[in-house]
DNA sequence: AAGCCTTACGATCCCCGTAACCATT
DNA sequence: AATGGTTACGGGGATCGTAAGGCTT
């Protein structure tokens, strides 16, 4: 195959809440416990992981009475799949700080008529500081 | 909060192809090519770029009429989200070996009654050979 | 004219929640 | 009864492709 860079990802790993789904029944071991755990019912779980499985072509659980331990496979899906929500989970954080960053800008920008001749002491300030209250009261004598 | 062990990944990470695609833009500078890298039409790919932009709730990219460049956001959300897709990678080609390893030991157990004698044989060869060739002519005399 | 991006629209498919059911402790 | 798991079913939402439009070079 006379590929240029790299092959896009292949769409049967897509499916993150799945992996994260997942790896709340390692820790709990019950389906309805990791089910419980993100906010959606028994059901939706069940359909996600058997989803999951018949995608993947692994099983990855053996269900049972009283919950549901892990095969060998999906021992070692669930370590991979650690690393993968853990990238996940960063990301979501890194992005959550960029928003909070762009929304501080905007504020200022915003408020930038009132505040001009605030913002030079703003800057010797401190560089994380809570702009809301700041420019709520911008308390100027 | 008295939360139990983790949260739960926030749902507006969970476009992976999405994802992907963002670095597919970053990599050949446009749209309509990583629309095609992927095997999408371009409003398919400028759609769920947007909405990717629109649930980050941070602009990634600025449309231009020669194509289209990344925000500062956007490099930053790029290098975050490199990691994780290929931390998705990974975890394909795990699981492509694990499906190929499973599918390695049904044919086995399939051809059991017949190959019985083989297997030592077989053991003491190579440990990744090609099964399906060795099933299909057992090459017995 | 050609390239690049967007909006509009219709059809399809996926996923979730409710409800109902089976098996054990 | 309570817990853990599954299947059946209807509705809402997301995504795709086609078609049409705007803007530069």
């Amino acid at each position: 195959m006379t590929d240029c860079e790299e092959m896009p990802l292949p769409a049967w790993i897509s499916d993150l809440p799945a992996l994260d789904l997942l790896l709340s029944v390692a820790e709990t071991g019950s389906v309805g416990r990791a089910a419980r755990a993100h906010g959606i019912t028994q059901p939706s779980a069940s359909a996600r992981l058997a989803r999951l499985e018949r995608r993947l072509g692994v099983p990855l659980l053996v269900r049972s009475r009283r919950g549901s331990l892990l095969t060998p496979a999906g021992e070692t899906v669930v370590v991979w799949s650690r690393t993968v929500i853990d990238a996940a989970q960063n990301l979501a954080d890194g992005v959550l700080a960029l928003r909070a960053d762009r929304q501080a800008r905007v504020r200022i920008s915003a408020s930038l008529t009132v505040a001009e001749y605030l913002l030079p002491a703003w800057l010797r300030c401190s560089r994380t500081v809570t702009t809301a209250e700041r420019c709520s009261k911008p308390s100027a004598p």
